[in-house]
DNA sequence: GCGTTCATGTAACCTGTTACATGATTCT
DNA sequence: AGAATCATGTAACAGGTTACATGAACGC
C-alpha cells in the first residue's frame, strides 16, 4: 500500500461491490467485461482474495453444493466499500505505453526486418479482430443508460479508439517498411558483428 | 525465458546494440527517447545487466576515470545480437490497456463521481502536455530519415495518436459525466453500506 | 473414453518499485 | 552552503506468470 495505485486489490472489490462472488466468479468476471483491460489468473485472484480478507475488506462464507465442488463466496464489508471510495479519490496516472514494436523501432538495424513486416500483419488483423469485439459489445449496451451503463460504455470507447488507431497505424507502417520503402531511405552504417568494418554513404 | 516476450532484458539490448553503455548510460536513455515507453529504474536496470552478463549477451570492463567514480561499461556480444535479432521474430501481443479509469468505470456507483471528474480534468492536462512532448520530440527528426529514424517517427506517432484520443475522450466523458447529465440518467438503486435502504428515483 | 465446466489452492520464479547506502565534483 | 550530476549497487516487498495438484459431473 505505499504506492498510490495500480491495484488489481481495487479491481477485485470493484467486482465484489456488484454483489458477493467467488473465486471461480471473479476469474470469469476477469475473462469477460473486466477482462477486455485488466486480466488476471485465478491463482493471482486466489491470493488476492486471501489478503483482502486479512484487510478485513471481504468477508467468506463456504457453501456447500451437491454434485459440485464446495464454493467459497466471498462478500465485501463496509470497510472495504471505503477503501474502494477512498481509491477513486486519488489521482490517477496513465498507463505506460509498454510495447514491443515501440521497442523495436527505436533500432529497426537490429532486428529483423521481414519479421517485423510478418508481426505488423499479424497485429493489423488481431487489432481489427478486437475493434470489432468491441464494438459488438458496445452494441449490448444500446439504450441502456444507468450509470454504469454509461460508464461502460466510456471504457469500451477507450478500446474502440485504441483499436482503432492500432489498426490504421499498422498499415501505415507496412507502407513506410515495406521493402521498395525501405530501399529508398539513406543508407546509415549498420553496426554489424565484430570484424566488419563497411564505411557507406 | 520461458514466457515468450514481455522485457527490460531486450529494451536494454536495443540500447545496446547502438554501442557500448554503461548502466548509467541506459538509465539516461529510459528517461529519454524509449522512456516514452518504457520506464525502469536505475535499481532494476542495474541487476538485469548483471543477469544479461550470466547469460554472456553482454561483456563489461571497467573503465577508470578522474574527479568521478569508475564506470562499468557494458558492450553486447555476438549472442546478444542474436538473441535480440530472434527476440525480434517472435510474434508479440498487444498490450493490455489497464487503466484504473475503466476499471473505476465497471461501477461508477460504487466510487467517489465528484472526485473521478477532478481526476479526468488532471487527466486531460496531462495527455494535452504529453501530446505537445511527443509532437516535439518528432519535429526534431523532420528531414532524417535512417531506418531508425523512420522507426522512432513512427513509434511517436504511436504516442501522439495515444495522447489524442486520450485527450477527446477525457472531455467527451466529463461532458456525459457532468452532474447536469447524470441527473437526467435513469436511476439504480445504488448498493450502499448496510442498513440504508433508500427507496429512490 | 475425452474434453469442458465447476472449484480451489500452492510453489517457484520473474518483474518492478521504494528505500537504503555511499561519495566526489561542479554549478549556482 | 546546497543542489545537481556522475556512478554503482543491495534489500525488501508487491505484482504477475507458469506449472503443479486434485476431483466430480456432464455432454458428445
Amino acid at each position: 500500500m505505499k504506492g498510490i495505485n495500480l491495484s488489481l486489490k481495487y479491481t477485485i472489490l470493484v467486482a465484489l461491490s456488484e454483489g458477493p462472488k467467488t473465486g471461480y466468479d471473479v476469474a470469469k468476471l476477469f475473462d469477460k467485461t473486466i477482462g477486455f483491460f485488466w486480466r488476471a489468473r485465478h491463482s493471482q485472484i486466489y491470493r488476492e482474495l486471501a489478503k483482502l480478507k486479512d484487510r478485513q475488506w471481504v468477508t467468506s462464507q463456504e457453501v456447500e453444493q451437491s454434485g459440485k465442488p464446495n464454493k467459497v463466496v466471498f462478500t465485501i464489508t463496509d470497510e472495504g466499500r471505503e477503501a474502494l471510495f477512498n481509491w477513486s479519490r486519488e489521482p490517477n496516472e496513465p498507463q505506460e505505453l509498454k510495447d514491443d514494436f515501440l521497442i523495436q523501432l527505436y533500432r529497426l538495424e537490429s532486428i529483423d526486418l521481414e519479421a517485423f513486416r510478418e508481426n505488423l500483419m499479424l497485429r493489423l488483423e488481431s487489432h481489427r479482430d478486437r475493434h470489432s469485439r468491441y464494438i459488438e459489445k458496445y452494441e449490448l449496451l444500446a439504450g441502456k443508460d444507468s450509470l454504469s451503463d454509461v460508464g461502460q460504455k466510456l471504457a469500451l470507447e477507450v478500446g474502440i479508439r485504441w483499436e482503432r488507431e492500432w489498426t490504421d497505424w499498422c498499415s501505415k507502417a507496412l507502407e513506410q517498411l515495406s521493402p521498395d520503402a525501405v530501399a529508398k531511405l539513406s543508407n546509415v552504417v549498420p553496426i554489424k558483428s565484430e570484424g566488419e568494418k563497411n564505411a557507406e554513404r
